[in-house]
DNA sequence: CTGAAAGCGCTTACAG
DNA sequence: CTGAAAGCGCTTACAG
């Protein structure tokens, strides 16, 4: 079944047909009506391949997501995917490794698919430096900031990491907490956890401390096996921490399990701070304090900026941060009294 | 950059450039490397719509997930996509949300994209009955039996889930446990839970009692959300529950965080068991008694079968369950002694 | 082993 | 408003 059948059935030719089908001006009100007529009885699909061979239209949006363990993306996914079909536009995901190179694959689905745009959730510095010269379509990065990569055409949108991290060891800092361990990320390869560990190690300057990144932060992948074992190793050499941070709420979800296991109570013995807010961190035991990323808007602000690129409106390059909120919840325990006696007390190390 | 530009290069003419491209035969080894040489120079890559145009080859395979919430069947896609990339096809996701009719989404794809094969994560029986029939790919369904649906052409794989359900209980029932809630899915529209539900009463009935669906049997979508709230409406009928069968661990998780918020202790008050076994149930506090799909039999499986399938290897329909296994972890409390007086009074009611 | 040619199913100037 | 024709980039009989 295709075109031409559908010329032949209505009587119209293949040309009118086409322009019926993509609601081109010029065709008779009485010539569209007949030609649908029999498309809808025969339940007619053009054929997308050929259609995309001759517009050079792109395919659709594909939505390169790095790691499939992180449940950040996955909440980002759903999101973007709604919005993305609100615009009637189809969007395909990639799943790529968490170390494979999600720019590689770009760049090669750029030349075989030719999609409109993409949308890269997370991304490796060093891959977008070597290839992502060699993408054609428009791109947009979530989550991570592309501001320092000088890369033309990359726009991003995030969570001021440094910012929210800060926010993370100050609230810790109130609570009473100094010795304070760190989990997750690779700060050679990914600069949200560069950027977070500058948050840390500028709180504590800011406390008249510093973080000793040597003894008390440990990288790890994004997931709950590796923060476990990530967890197990900062435990193994620093028994002495009244509270973790971890980069992600997976990580810490597997932290709380690593914590339990070395037989410490959360938050009692050892408090846990994640990040990201996704929905998992509210139903664990304790309910997990964290960072939430504003997942809706990142979605929002991604797609919109990829809709616009693709359709011509050449806005400038922008990295925005998106407002972030620190979730207090149950997974940190203070030590100080209920009320404190001397306030500015609070401050010193 | 096209073949044409590529036989241009290289001195040969379209057609060759073509065979070589395409790993034919009939091709001498000057002409291959010549043309390879020039490709790897150029860094060309053929258009793929062009090349599905012409061979009505199917573009890819679509792998249909029902739900974006549940863990278990973001293990499958990874474990599928990883099969998918080793026998070198390509293989695309499609999210459908749990309400949603995955098979009209299948079919329409079907129709405009083509693809080799559809591997179902999930299925909704009278979305099925209704549309299958119009999916002229091969089509295999994953984690639920399809075999009384009575559809031709279509495979399944699953977890023999009445028998898994009868033995969840059967376990609770050693461990002294007779108010039992059940929670999850939803009767009319998953066949999942109808068979899960199955097993519940059978072992019941095995042990001489009967379950009262009407009081302790709570439906709901698989999201830890879901999970939550109808734990709560759970235990506002029956609060004397000693114990909860969830039919998904993250039905489990958000029951657990109810339940631990009514005040009760897991597994102290009240025990919890899951199903899936998703990677998140062993990193909870306490780790979740379930009872573990195999999702990588399952997943393998599933693709071998799809792929004989769309080989044209006319292998019959097949309905096969793969085993699953009861993990005694630590969300279940024994109510009995630790060496029962009289163990033959473990049966009585 | 290699080339010239037809055709996959569409869209879009170009005439009329 | 409508039709006939060219062409998108490839594959594949068919000759040679």
């Amino acid at each position: 079944m295709d075109i031409r059948d559908i010329a032949r059935l209505s009587g119209y030719s293949l040309g009118t047909v086409s322009r019926v089908l993509n609601d081109h001006p010029g065709v008779s009100d009485r010539a569209r009506e007949r030609v649908l007529e029999v498309v809808r009885e025969v339940g007619y699909e053009p054929n997308t391949n050929a259609r995309h061979l001759k517009t050079r239209n792109r395919a659709s949006f594909a939505i390169m997501v790095k790691g499939m363990q992180n449940l950040l993306f996955n909440d980002i996914i759903e999101k973007a995917e709604g919005l993305f079909a609100e615009a009637d536009e189809e969007a395909r995901v990639h799943f790529v490794d968490e170390d494979a190179d999600e720019v590689a694959r770009a760049v090669h689905l750029d030349r075989i698919r030719h999609p409109k745009g993409f949308l890269f959730l997370g991304g490796d510095p060093s891959n977008f430096k070597e290839g992502f010269g060699q993408i054609g379509a428009p791109c947009v990065l979530l989550t991570n900031t592309a501001e320092d990569w000088g890369l033309k055409g990359l726009s991003s949108f995030s969570t001021d990491d440094e910012e929210a991290a800060a926010s993370v060891i100050d609230y810790l800092w109130e609570c009473g907490h100094r010795r304070i361990g760190v989990l997750g990320g690779n700060r050679k390869v990914s600069e949200v956890s560069e950027h977070r560990l500058a948050g840390v190690a500028r709180a504590f300057s800011a406390h008249g401390a510093s973080f000793d990144s040597e003894r008390c932060y440990e990288p790890c992948r994004f997931s709950m096996r590796a923060g476990y074992e990530a967890a197990m190793r900062l435990l193994e050499r620093a028994d002495d921490l009244t509270a973790i941070f971890a980069f992600g709420d997976v990580i810490a979800l597997g932290a709380l399990r690593a914590v339990t296991d070395r037989g410490f109570r959360v938050p009692l013995d050892i408090s846990i701070v994640g990040f990201d807010g996704v929905d998992v961190s509210q139903y664990s035991v304790p309910r997990l304090t964290t960072v939430r990323q504003d997942t809706g808007l990142l979605a929002r602000r991604g797609v919109e900026a990829l809709l616009a690129a693709t359709r011509g409106e050449k806005g400038r390059v922008v990295h925005e941060s998106v407002p972030f909120r620190l979730l207090r919840r149950e997974s940190v325990l203070s030590l100080l009294p209920a009320t404190p006696v001397e306030p500015e007390e609070g401050r010193r190390s």
